[in-house]
DNA sequence: CGGGACATTGATTAAGATCAATTTAAGTGG
DNA sequence: CCACTTAAATTGATCTTAATCAATGTCCCG
């Protein structure tokens, strides 16, 4: 077991986990394993939507898509005419100004709901690039529209997953504004560690898909910085960290740290 | 006329700015006198909800609400039953963490829709605080749900005036994460220009209705630093500040400084 | 005229950026 | 399977920027 720690080769990723997924309720005439397994966040607009479809006579099966390691899910400036549930995998969200920096806007894991961005000007705004082969259900904006169009809760779910993404920001925003390197790193292992849990696996010990680069373009600080926040943070007996394999030894002290003073 | 920059106590605080407003069309039939200017950046949803409202026999006539300077139009915490188009006045929108800093979110105009924080989990995230005498048409979440029923074009509308605050966030994680502070007060004082413009007032000249502070917590950095950079701004001959009241001399290099690099 | 909030300025310290050099590990091809 | 290449990560030394601490200045308002 320990070997698939450290080689971790399995394209999921997940392997290097030590428990093993939620697995699906029994519930089989579901139509995503997802969403019965409670670790969809946007679950209910989904079935909405699917179920709309379907009895519109629109859709016959779920619509579902790879992408591989590095390639884009879709690229800023493409038009937006889908939107995509990951379901396994996970991606960064990257913005590049005309100044050619880069800014990563979100890791999208398992459970998140994919081309929001495109909404304002009907075109993505950002690169959606997976992290490692990451799989997604394909709703169309159209019926997505046809489903918030017959019922107004599904509409209303619609507003509050846009609306949540907005509070991310609005989150991030404040750890960038008041936070030092060592919060930040502790804020965002934390939110990864929470979110690892809400997929069903370990939330004290994990792989870091994204590189050093990624959380630095995220958190606003410079690879250096980064990586000597994570020594000071293994100096202090609070995390072990080798690489991109991460394990939590002190969760308490990470939260101290990472929530926000 | 130079005294009314200098004692600037006019309520709406707009007295100083050198040219008018930019007065309504002839359509005095509009429900909104904004709407009709242009300067609404809700104005199709908003006259659709009201065009609806009044349909339905809801409402009869606009309501208007009147947030007098240091006062909330809403608070963190409180439920979210409406939403409020600014058509006077500006306001900050202050998210305070349980350690009790604050990060000012945004600082609203004339045009804009407040209230979205409170669409995720139905309360306010914010508090919404009057820099000045302001007012408000208020839009019932009911109205603006009834219209979306009743429309597709209205509920898309809505989706994307959310999305567009989702924008702003990004853009402001894009300053803090990049830029020094001469910069970021660039970038913050074109921002502010702009929308001077698109409300018909002066782009080159107006008076800060923030404190320093709040600018501070908006931007992820200390007054001290805040002061600093305006000064340095002002040896460099790109702005004339004293105090709140600001004008722009060299647009061009605030430009440079301010595009992110 | 004087109190108090707001803003500026100066001196010093601390944090992170930058520059530069290795180290480590993973993938490649002979 | 091993040497070689390369991308990623770490570490050290130094420099720059912004935070901090402290004092002073300015203006609004009663």
């Amino acid at each position: 077991m320990n070997t698939a720690y450290l080689s971790a080769r399995d394209p999921q990723g997940y392997l290097a986990c030590p428990i093993t997924p939620i697995t699906p309720s029994a519930s089989s005439s579901a139509l995503c394993k997802m969403a019965a397994s409670g670790a969809c966040s946007v679950a209910d607009l989904c079935s909405n939507v699917r179920s709309n479809a379907q009895a519109s006579f629109r859709i016959g099966s779920i619509n579902r898509r790879t992408v591989r390691r590095g390639q884009a899910l879709y690229r800023a400036g493409d038009t937006c005419v889908n939107f995509y549930q990951l379901y396994a995998g996970s991606l960064k969200l990257r913005m590049t100004n005309w100044a050619g920096e880069e800014q990563i806007a979100s890791f999208p894991m398992p459970g998140a709901l994919l081309g929001l961005d495109g909404i304002e000007t009907g075109k993505y705004l950002c690169d959606a690039i997976a992290l490692e082969d990451a799989r997604v259900c394909v709703l169309s904006l159209s019926d997505l529209l046809a489903c918030s169009r017959s019922g107004t809760e599904a509409m209303l779910q619609f507003n509050r997953v846009i609306a949540r993404e907005t509070s991310h920001y609005r989150r991030l925003l404040m750890v960038l504004a008041n936070m030092s390197s060592e919060e930040r790193i502790a804020s965002f292992l934390l939110d990864l560690s929470e979110r690892m849990a809400s997929n069903g696996y370990s939330s004290r010990e994990f792989i870091l898909k994204m590189t050093r680069e990624d959380i630095a373009h995220y958190l606003g600080m410079k690879i250096e910085t980064v990586s000597r926040a994570f020594t000071r943070l293994q100096l202090a007996n609070i995390l072990d960290v080798r690489r991109r394999h991460l394990s939590i030894r002190d969760l308490d002290a990470l939260k101290k740290l990472g929530m926000s003073h």
